[in-house]
DNA sequence: AGTGTTTTCCAAAGCGCTTTGGATGCCCAG
DNA sequence: CTGGGCATCCAAAGCGCTTTGGAAAACACT
């Protein structure tokens, strides 16, 4: 089926040494054997094992991803996919391999010990960072390079990430509501334990404050952002006597629900109600076209895993003069989901 | 930071051999002596090296997983991260990890013969089969431990799947509809070189059939399941003369745009327009509660890849009375998106 | 012809584990 | 006292690759 080296190198009559060099394009094998040895190594579907390679190296060729479930729900994100997508396709072109790890909340420690002992993954990224979050000092202290999918507000050090500028993505988004002439502005955010959502709120607070507009509490949620959420919450905003003009939301799956619960209290969206929401562009939530049926924030997740991932691989390869900041700034763009305020 | 075997054997005093041997609890070592090397393991922090361990057992303890992205518009396929996040439990507990790659379609081939031969996973997972599916042949030959998420119906050899009854999913959906009166119905199914959505095509007409009801090709839709693909072609069927009075379709975000399709022409679904869709219930799409909003077919897309999981371990393990076929049934489930045809 | 350089190749060691095939010591039956 | 059986340990080989440190041949220049 496929041969390794010992035999490749027997049925041309070289040393290992010569074939593993030839096929590594060292430059001391001549250009006529080189050639013979790839010609040879592509008719006997030769692969180099990958585990003899990782030892003899020491390196494994693999990133080491793990999966932020939210452990009480068993929720998955669904940017995951898109993020893990978009860092892939970049791996496969670099030659690396992308190693996916699940694991219980709070056992993180844990794993990102074994992954980088056991000389698993050569990196790792963080995904849905908290605040203050441990694994970047964690991962720090060992030395293992690493790049963060957003960042942690507490930590002072310097580590590496690629972020979304949330703060200024929902203080434009909050701007544009107020400009329409909106005063009573509901947020429905994500968990607030994350970092991406206190930034958010911190963007959105902070465009009130600009117009000396006083947040109602009452109207700032922050939950796992899935449809529900967003209908529930609405349905419920939208029964108080007080009730927003406008509902400014963290995600596009969160949006349908606020959709749904607008539509089923006879409201129309754009006209009663505003609404803005992030999205990260999903692959199948399309929300684009001329007119998109969204006002939204928009940056595309897919990209941020690319970045990441790129990041990463030259942080591993030791390429100095990388970025190892990136903040990647939301476009606003405008849809049919918000209008002047009536009131 | 963390030793490797030999110096944690010479720091106990005994050869590699014994502490290998009592670390993975052969019998020829003493108990007292395992206590003394475990022990020592655990103060010395030692992680045995993953690819040494591979290089000489020729175990990889990894699963292959193949993201199954469709080039043309670079579609991640929405149940990816809750299928993934199930699988990933179980190998978690069984102590394997799970390699993720992603290509480009058309050169699978390649990959799972990299994969395999190059010694870096010692089972693969298939997802999104097409009819005849030739990475299912590819794999048999090849002797590689591997298991599909669906199933395609064009091979006849058996091979280790596990899968939801689709036909009969949508068999009894459309039975649904008819008992409740409806004749004209539309089906917004997926893509159909996708086996799965073959299958689901077949229960629709044949249920249609059974009553003597003659399917609407204008009303047979095959697509890749997004949001707008629901809205797009619910709103071309609602500006028809001849417009259905039921619409079956296969995914719940297709379903969520049906229903903005619905409401936007100012119709109430369940009322006007009734609507099945299957429902895989990923976690951040609940569909739930005593009365959900959505009539469903549903099967937990996550219960798969657990079930998946299991089944190519033992395979991988040569536990030969392990179960390599296993059908799941979906449950229909009524929510509030059905009701009696009005015609 | 002799010396120094290049070019091209290779034997052997080593990566960190597991496993084979004993070796050693001890106990008990004959 | 002797030999077999058992429990416990270990030296060394091997997994399939890369890399070190030459060696041999070819070539160039005095």
């Amino acid at each position: 089926m496929s041969v390794n080296l010992k035999e490749l190198s027997e049925s041309l009559g070289l040393s290992q040494t010569t074939v593993s060099r030839g096929l590594n394009n060292y430059s001391d094998v001549s250009e006529a054997t080189r050639k013979r040895i790839k010609d040879a190594a592509k008719r006997l579907n030769y692969r180099p094992n990958a585990r003899a390679k990782g030892l003899a190296t020491g390196k494994s060729r693999t990133i080491g991803h793990v999966i932020p479930s939210n452990t009480q729900h068993e929720m998955v994100n669904p940017i995951f996919g898109d993020f893990i997508a978009g860092a892939s396709s970049v791996y496969a072109r670099h030659g690396y391999n992308m190693l996916v790890s699940r694991v219980a909340q709070g056992s993180e420690t844990e794993i990102y010990n074994d992954l980088i002992s056991s000389g698993a993954v050569d990196g790792i990224v963080i995904q849905g960072p908290t605040e203050k979050d441990q694994r970047i000092e964690q991962l720090s202290s060992m030395g293992t390079p690493f790049a963060v999918h957003g960042r942690s507000s507490a930590i002072t050090k310097p580590y590496p990430w690629v972020d979304v500028n949330n703060q200024r993505a929902f203080e434009r988004a909050t701007q544009l509501l107020i400009s329409l002439g909106h005063r009573k502005i509901a947020l429905l955010n994500g968990l607030e334990h994350l970092d991406f959502a206190v930034r958010r709120r911190n963007g959105f607070l902070k465009a009130l404050g600009a117009q000396g507009i006083e947040a109602d509490p009452d109207m700032l949620f922050s939950e796992e952002m899935t449809e529900s959420y967003g209908y529930l919450r609405t349905k419920e905003l939208l029964d108080r006597k007080d009730l927003p003009t406008a509902i400014v939301t963290s995600s596009l799956i969160t949006a349908l629900g606020v959709r749904r619960a607008i539509e089923d209290s006879g409201r129309r969206m754009g006209k009663d109600i505003s609404v803005v929401t992030h999205d990260d562009m999903l692959s199948y939530l399309p929300n684009g076209g001329a007119e998109p049926v969204f006002t939204a924030t928009r940056s595309a997740v897919s990209e941020a895993g690319e970045r990441l991932a790129e990041m990463l691989i030259a942080e591993i390869n030791g390429d100095e003069d990388q970025p190892s900041e990136v903040l990647l700034e939301a476009e606003l763009v405008i849809g049919r989901s918000t209008g002047a305020s009536e009131t």
